[in-house]
RNA sequence: GGGAGUGUAGCUCAGUGGUUAGAGCAGGCCACUCAUAAUGGCUCGGUCGCGGGUUCGAAUCCUGCCACUCCCA
């Protein structure tokens, strides 16, 4: 059953240059796009950049270009980035692209007109590098300065258009309790919402003064800007706000990071709330999954410039060049920092899962397989006959259909680790079936040729199931090896970001006897550490 | 200052009251040879952060402390 999937990355601050964050958040958005799409669903995976923020006006400034023109650049470098690593995101949205800055005073205008927005004062200790305040005791706790760049922090007050957030903190907290409607997890990213929710909530401040021209106005009061924060929340919904798209929301993930998970968990759904209440606006429903994310250390330690262990698009490019764009796919995805812990980004963890998964697993597993092929049938598929004497029944099949119903239920709960062993799980079952068939024993024996093509078709058929399980994490190795095994149809159909049709797919038996089966080179050679 | 979480084999983690605590990887040994020195089997390895307590019995519950992470003020 095909159904939509519209899956989201936060929209990322344009003032800096990609790096291993950025990835992997995009990474994992495309693993998820990319499964659904196998699975036959009209997804629609969604990345860009949040541009207003004011510093990009000083960075311009200092850069001697316009704001917009630096906005260009850097955005330039995110899409250029995700491009050259694969991803497969349907839109890439810009803050500062008129189809987003119209929606976002169209609503604003509308969450005006729906009573829970008002003009009141804000008074605190700013922040100026970081546009934002800082509550009293803490200002004092840094000695009044900005605990970002040591500069002081001044006192400011200005009028504000307010966002009666106070208004849905009973609201939120149903809808987090049931967890049917709108979801946060994991669990424990959930319960610290909750608490926070609990404590109380404040109105906030959704514009801004003195922001000049960058940025989006209030409607009808030139003074005020759209404060960024609301700007950029409401890219996830602006970009699918057409006739042909509208049907993809709500969407049904969003990934975060657990730095961002307060805007996202409570701001974001009270907007959606009050919009909704609407007439016209029935279908801005709350998202169905807010799902966050930690962060990636480095060697161990905390991701640093001056520690010199900053992961960034220097490190990236370097390990796509040395490893592949899949090897780092893989690595990220399958062992980043999904659950509440952070993950360390190691180069010595890289080599071992490279290794282990990819080299000794995957490719040496089909290596072995085309290379039978190759020295028993002349390179062609052979027909299942008669089991071996030495076999073991009718395992094999059975193994695939376990290694896809627990990959389907890891996919379901976004555990892409697990998924991915699933898929590998069935490999190692490939080496297994080897192990007890000895098939190249048999080809030693006279008349045993016919048990040596069941078991080398068996094990065919075991890979094809795991390349269409694993097509998500490696798309590029994986199409290359379906195009050397006839079956090049699936990266055909799923080229340009189609459908698969998976479910059909996966029964057992489509390999056909006689297809030429290409060993080539290995898909992914064994690493041997003194190169780096 | 308040709150939450984590702490289990060298590494990544599973295990929420019940026999001798598990997996993968790494290490060691053996086997095999179709394969990318790969694969398969065996094995080494843990005072379950530390101290109290509850219980017939605790990694698992309570409590104090320590370390790290996060959230709030």
């Amino acid at each position: 059953m095909s159904s939509k999937f519209y899956v989201t990355t936060p929209i990322y601050y344009v003032n800096g240059e990609p790096h291993i964050g950025h990835v992997y958040t995009t990474a994992v958005g495309d693993v998820l796009a990319r499964y659904h799409r196998l699975k036959g669903d009209d997804t629609f995976f969604l990345t860009g950049t949040d541009e207003h923020a004011t510093k990009v006006v000083d960075s311009a400034a200092e850069n001697g270009v316009s704001p917009q023109e630096w906005a260009d650049r850097n955005a330039k470098a995110f899409q250029d980035t995700f491009t050259r690593l694969g991803m497969s995101h349907d839109d890439f949205i810009r803050t500062t692209q008129d189809r987003h800055k119209d929606k976002v005073q169209d609503y604003f205008k509308q969450l005006l007109d729906c009573g829970d927005v008002y003009l009141g004062e804000y008074e605190g200790w700013y922040d100026a590098g970081q546009e934002e305040y800082i509550p009293e005791n803490k200002a004092k706790e840094f000695g009044y300065k900005s605990p970002v760049n040591d500069q002081p922090l001044v006192r400011k007050a200005e009028k504000n258009y307010f966002f009666k957030l106070s208004a849905y903190g009973d609201s939120l907290l149903q809808l987090l309790g049931s967890g049917e409607v709108f979801d946060v997890r994991p669990t424990a990213r959930k319960n610290e919402v909750v608490a926070r929710i609990r404590e109380g909530l404040n109105d906030v401040p959704i514009s801004r003064t003195g922001s000049g021209d960058w940025g989006i106005k209030v409607p009808g009061d030139d003074e005020h800007t759209i404060y960024v924060w609301i700007d950029a929340l409401i890219n996830y919904l602006s970009t699918v706000d057409t006739p042909e798209r509208r049907y993809y929301w709500p969407a049904d993930v969003h990934l975060i990071g657990k730095e961002i998970l307060w805007f996202h968990a409570v701001i974001w759904p009270a907007m959606l709330l009050a919009l909704n209440k609407l007439p016209g606006n029935e279908w801005m429903k709350l998202p169905r999954l807010l799902y966050t994310h930690s962060q990636w250390i480095s060697e161990g330690k905390k991701m640093s410039k001056t520690l010199g262990n900053f992961i960034d698009l220097a490190q990236i490019d370097h390990y796509v060049e040395v490893f592949g764009l899949d090897a780092l796919r893989y690595f990220l995805t399958t062992n980043g920092p999904l659950g509440t812990t952070d993950s360390d980004f190691a180069e010595a963890k890289f080599i071992e899962v490279y290794n282990t998964d990819l080299a000794n697993t995957l490719g040496n597993c089909f290596s072995r397989v085309s290379n039978m092929t190759g020295r028993y049938f002349d390179g062609r598929l052979p027909k299942p006959g008669p089991e071996p004497q030495t076999g073991i029944d009718q395992e094999h099949d059975r193994t695939a259909e376990h290694a896809v119903r627990d990959y389907h239920r890891a996919m379901q709960g976004l555990e892409l680790s697990k998924a991915a062993d699933a898929a590998m799980g069935l490999v190692r079952a490939v080496d297994g079936y080897i192990e007890a068939t000895q098939p190249f024993q048999l080809a030693k024996q006279d008349g045993k040729l016919p048990e040596v093509g069941t078991v080398l078709y068996n094990c065919a058929e075991a890979l094809r199931v795991a390349s269409l399980l694993l097509w998500p994490f490696l798309p590029e190795k994986i199409e290359a090896l379906w195009r050397r095994t006839g079956c090049g149809h699936y990266a055909d159909a799923l080229a340009d970001r189609g459908k698969g049709e998976l479910d059909q797919w996966l029964t057992w038996g489509q390999c056909k006897p006689g297809t030429e089966i290409m060993k080539g080179d290995p898909l992914f050679p064994r690493f041997q550490p003194a190169k780096v």
